[in-house]
DNA sequence: ATGATAATGACAATCATTTCCATATTTGCT
DNA sequence: AGCAAATATGGAAATGATTGTCATTATCAT
């Protein structure tokens, strides 16, 4: 694990939730960490191949990244502030599993976000 | 509905799958229809508020657009060959309201897919 | 300390998508 | 039909995220 990659981690961490890599780039910044935006794409390639790192998107494409926890959750999320909250899945789950099934798919995942509005904005 | 909007619904339907906005523009030219990029995004834009049409993204993030029915409905896509199924998402439905009443969110919409590998592959 | 190797970061390049703006086309009205 | 206002079009330039390049720097075993 290069220090780059460290840093990452922990500034995802600070963070808890979602972050794109400008962002962590700029929190990091701010944090008179000294870090490339290239690094923080590549510190972010790795940790995601590594699986410490999910993947997903905003609505307008661009990537967003967070830690991997050991439960999986799906989140709520503000389409203003960016303000997250972490949701329960239990319905998805069942969902996925059972329309996979259904139509013979196997080995699968699935992704499911919620964007909204905050109440505060 | 906009002639640029007919073509491009055409065009989706000669395809009869998922394609970028990119290959619209690829295909339509490769056909001597004369339009332009701008106008296919436009068109794109359109029909997809109009619910004439599916938006999803790649992994790597490019919109990818696809002709679908009047019902909201989720994917099922194969990792490997790229099949893909409709599906019903009642449950998703009833789920992301519920989730977001809880806490105060508004406005929201969601997004829900399966990945997988389908049984021929 | 030395040389090999991997990590870093400033900058440029790429690529999808959007904005701008001037021109063409359609629409509504008489 | 004829004309003006509204809308649609498309090429070029702008934008913004992401990736490639490459010279510099840190790391580490000998």
């Amino acid at each position: 694990m290069s220090k780059s990659e460290t840093k990452v981690l922990q500034a995802l961490d600070r963070i808890g939730g979602f972050a794109s890599a400008q962002e962590l780039h700029f929190v990091l910044k701010r944090n008179q960490e000294s870090i490339g935006l290239t690094t923080v794409y590549r510190a972010l390639q790795s940790l995601v191949s590594q699986k410490s790192v999910d993947l997903l998107r905003r609505p307008d494409g661009e990537a967003i990244y967070r830690l991997c926890g050991e439960t999986h959750h799906h989140h709520l999320v503000c389409k203003t502030c960016g303000k997250t909250v972490e949701i329960e899945g239990g319905a998805i789950e069942k969902w996925a599993k059972k329309s996979a099934e259904e139509y013979g798919f196997r080995d699968i995942g699935h992704t499911a976000e919620i964007f909204g509005i905050c109440s505060s904005c």
